[in-house]
DNA sequence: TTGAAAGCGTTACCAG
DNA sequence: CTGGTAACGCTTTCAA
């Protein structure tokens, strides 16, 4: 996170503020106002090329200056402080300058002095997520601005898990949401760093629970089992499982293919794992192996790679679902324009309100013991395929 | 030393205020101000524990005093300064502490005494974007890191874009990527804001240049003009153009409705403007007055649109391509699935590298005049459906 | 080679 | 009701 070193070449070029030693210790206000540039007093601060009028970004003491008063109350005016009461000129006057100045506060300064922050860190996501996730990251995201909570999604491109935790510890946000069944993995590590940072709630959405962190499971093997089930029950009994290629996507399909194990777990039924690339040599392929698999059933991890595979099956001659049954997950508005209609398994997200309401407790009650919420409904929506 | 301040007064009641004073984002004005109990350095830590001994969080103080060395050391160790020696014992004592009393740098500290950030802020998308801007938003990310910048996705939810500059200018990144296209629109205050607030660099990248901003344009008209031309080229002349009728997709649907038209002028072909919403059953009401409509083609928006139209189409009994042409574009690999297999827009966007230095660059020399980048590449895909 | 101290912009606490 | 002042955690110059 730290610049290697800045580029010393150009002597004064990159100082931050070479200001004049303050003349007396706190006579706070006095300095720094007018439009550094022209020649400054003394120390020869050359600038780079100015081309354009760089105004010194202006402070809260500057709006004071300008209003003519104190930065105190230019702090209560501007906050809205409700413990003391300023005279409503004084504060049209403080708004006016603000307004004139093009004053913003300054985030940093203001959550140092503050002690805490109201930020929320989720993870950008690093693999495509489907449609599903970013609705969801979508709702939550409201839902938690709803609760004054500013909300950043923070990449942690290319780190393992436990230094990503690092880098977000330093913004000290007040909660942080970790999706562990994205490729960044938070473990047990991760989670003591970014508490002893002052992380007030750490909140993992996973697989399985995370110790020290409150977790929220969506448990995938629930969508295995479910279209597991579903097949067994249409008198499937040699039944495939699609794991994507992809890299990053194991976290939901592994469990997946899991499901469907256990599902079939005393039934007799046999399960086929079947690596497919999402692309159509990769479909074609797998098809063209198909009637040697000999499986009358497949689930595909989700509807996309159904819909290829699907194609794929039918280009090679094999019927669907006569032949094999194909099953999705997902539930998306393409998997019904196919024909046969694509099967597939509906799941239910927890809702961003409920979501951002757990984080809420979770900031709000630093001390509590972890929670485990369980989440994730599924329900089998047979359509045509299988 | 000061007395430490006695916790405020009931834990519990603190509730984050009901009504924020303003939108106070970044670091919110929780009256809760709850001074962590023990004091600076010097004192013993005697903080009376509560229900979890929330540890004070470490500072650097706390590193050098384990250390036995001073703030400044600690500074000069961790950040390996190269213009101070160290010796290597006392290095190691250094990381040695700050390792085991878990000591994370505080990163608005930092950035308030450099003055300035390494972050670049990009808006966490608002509606949902196709695997093209994921990718796109993706290769970014890893590219600004490598540039070491802190990337950073940050929301809007729900307010204006010259409101949400303001919530950014609190965070003063070194630059603003801004997508115009998205529903928060950045204009010319906007940017006047976050220039003011010390943001080194905006850019937007959008259908047209901001005044005061870089602009990488990524003009969507051409994709219109594209699928236009290809279906004129195929002798069509009734020509619809499907625009979705979700909200927030204007920003491309429209511009795209004009490419077509600009390609029609002087051909004497005729362009319908075909609202549509992602829904079969909406899809089934437009197929349903299609021999009404009369057109020989359709450009659908994008291939999802495409397909769930060309489904609608077909099961009214209308021949794709025979009676009317039906043209997508993002070339997702779902179109080559159906039968007949889709034509399309392949839209070949600005590489995450690109756009990295563009930044790069930007951030370097804030004083540069606004460049004006035209990306988008956009070929014609013929398959059998146009 | 190390240490002391000045501030970065803000807000909370007390004197006026 | 208003204004001075200290302090949040960190870096960096200057002095020892």
């Amino acid at each position: 996170m730290r610049p290697p070193a800045p580029p010393p070449s150009a002597p004064g070029s990159a100082h931050a503020q070479p200001t004049a030693p303050r003349s007396a210790h706190g006579s706070g206000t006095a300095q720094r106002s007018a439009p550094r540039g022209a020649d400054g007093p003394g120390t020869a601060q050359r600038s780079a090329p100015r081309r354009v009028v760089q105004r010194a970004v202006p402070t809260s003491a500057d709006v004071a200056r300008l209003a003519g008063v104190s930065r105190a109350t230019v702090s209560y005016v501007l906050n809205n402080t409700s413990s003391v009461r300023i005279s409503e000129p004084t504060r049209r006057r403080v708004h006016e300058a603000a307004r004139e100045l093009g004053y913003v506060p300054h985030a940093a300064a203001r959550s140092l002095r503050a002690g805490h922050t109201r930020m929320v860190l989720l993870p950008a996501p690093e693999v495509a997520v489907g449609p599903l996730y970013s609705g969801l990251f979508h709702e939550l995201h409201w839902a938690l601005s709803r609760l004054d909570y500013t909300v950043v999604q923070f990449g942690s491109a290319g780190q393992s898990g436990d230094q990503a935790a690092r880098a977000w510890a330093e913004l000290r946000p007040a909660a942080v949401l970790m999706f562990s069944t994205f490729s960044a993995r938070l473990g047990p590590l991760g989670v003591d760093v970014l508490k002893r940072s002052g992380v007030r709630a750490v909140i993992t959405l996973a697989q399985e629970p995370t110790e020290g962190a409150h977790a929220v499971l969506m448990d995938q093997r629930t969508v295995g089992r479910c279209a597991g089930e579903h097949l067994l029950a249409r008198g499937r009994r040699r039944i495939g499982v699609v794991v994507p290629e992809e890299p990053g996507l194991e976290a939901y399909s592994l469990p997946r293919l899991e499901g469907v194990r256990r599902a079939a777990q005393g039934t007799g039924a046999e399960i086929t794992e079947l690596p497919l690339a999402y692309d159509e040599a990769s479909a074609a392929r797998l098809a063209g192996r198909w009637r040697r698999l000999d499986l009358d059933g497949v689930f595909a991890y989700n509807d996309e790679y159904a819909m290829l595979l699907m194609r794929a099956l039918q280009d090679e001659g094999i019927g669907v679902p006569d032949d094999t049954a194909v099953m999705g997950a997902d539930d998306l508005m393409l998997g019904r324009l196919l024909r046969p209609r694509l099967s597939t398994v509906r799941i239910e997200l927890p809702s961003g309100r409920e979501l951002a309401e757990i984080v809420d407790r979770a900031v709000r009650d630093p001390g509590a013991p972890p929670e485990v919420h369980k989440v994730l409904d599924v329900t089998a929506v047979p359509r045509e395929s299988a």
